[in-house]
DNA sequence: GGGAGCTCTCACGCGGACGTAAGGGTTACC
DNA sequence: GGTAACCCTTACGTCCGCGTGAGAGCTCCC
């Protein structure tokens, strides 16, 4: 199942990774090769790509290593022993993306509402300081105040 | 439109933040206070709690000050004057988080599926190492070679 | 068994996003 | 005009996620 093992060097070239960076993921216990020489040398099994591959998709999305290490189940734990463990994770793992999708996606609506009532108001034309907004039928309340509502952004 | 002028304290007790952030966001650019008094105080008005409770957000949600300070504008601008640039701002912003979304939605049906092929591979029984769980018929492929890729959970 | 090429463990450095004094000035109110 | 409560700047400290040596050990192959 894994003969082939691979040196430190090697498995971060095909991770697309670094030795630091390997390393540090091990320290935070996020990623233990599948082999320890008695010279100390660290030998990773091709399995293993995915593993680090996760964890770095999982990271370029916002979450820490922290974060996505509590989401996380040993490599070389028993499967059969693991596998109540490993659905806990899944199930941590998938709330937190679940969660922080609805939130992004908020934000999103927030945005395009604002681009929205922004390219109304273009279209008006008129100059923005003027009594005559206050008129503006694009969109109601009156454009002006939610323009002056969105300067937050 | 804005008598009652906030001192950072009362400011960053509404906006649940501290000096410090609030001096480290105008130190970036991200606002900056409505009035500053001839000894040096800052004065907020309450509508900037909402910028400051929009970076909050955005933080939170895995962007970085600097990409939250590239998607604004200044709060001071002539508002006629910086449409199109609100509109820019607010079309990056957008697509960033859009973009950040589809992410989330790949990384959640992978594991959802990973999730689902626990849930099958349980219902079965059998102990995972055995030769037997080769036959199962769950999933197809073969459970446990699905299992073992999903080790990296 | 010798040497080229990897890898090992410290351990200090860095940028981002603040935390936390230190030492001193400002406001508001009596 | 005194003083309590705030606020100012400056600057060093901290935690995360690595980057970057230094000095030494390990592997593999001839």
């Amino acid at each position: 199942m894994s003969q082939t093992l691979l040196q430190i060097g090697e498995f971060a070239k095909q991770a697309d990774t670094n030795l630091r960076t390997l390393r540090y993921y091990e320290e935070l216990g996020l990623i233990k090769p599948a082999h320890r020489s008695s010279g100390k040398f660290r030998y990773y099994s091709p399995d293993q790509l995915k593993r680090v591959g996760a964890i770095k998709r999982m990271q370029g999305l916002g979450l820490s290593l922290k974060e996505i290490q509590e989401g996380m189940v040993p490599t070389e734990s028993e499967l059969t022993d693991a596998l109540a463990h490993i659905e806990a994770g899944l199930d941590a793992q998938i709330a937190l993306v679940g969660g922080r999708i609805e939130s992004l996606q908020g934000e999103l609506s927030e945005l395009k509402a604002a681009r929205q009532k922004l390219a109304d108001c273009r279209k008006c034309g008129r100059s923005l300081d003027s009594e005559e907004c206050r008129d503006c039928n694009a969109t109601s309340p009156a454009v002006l105040a939610v323009l002056r509502s969105l300067t937050f952004w």
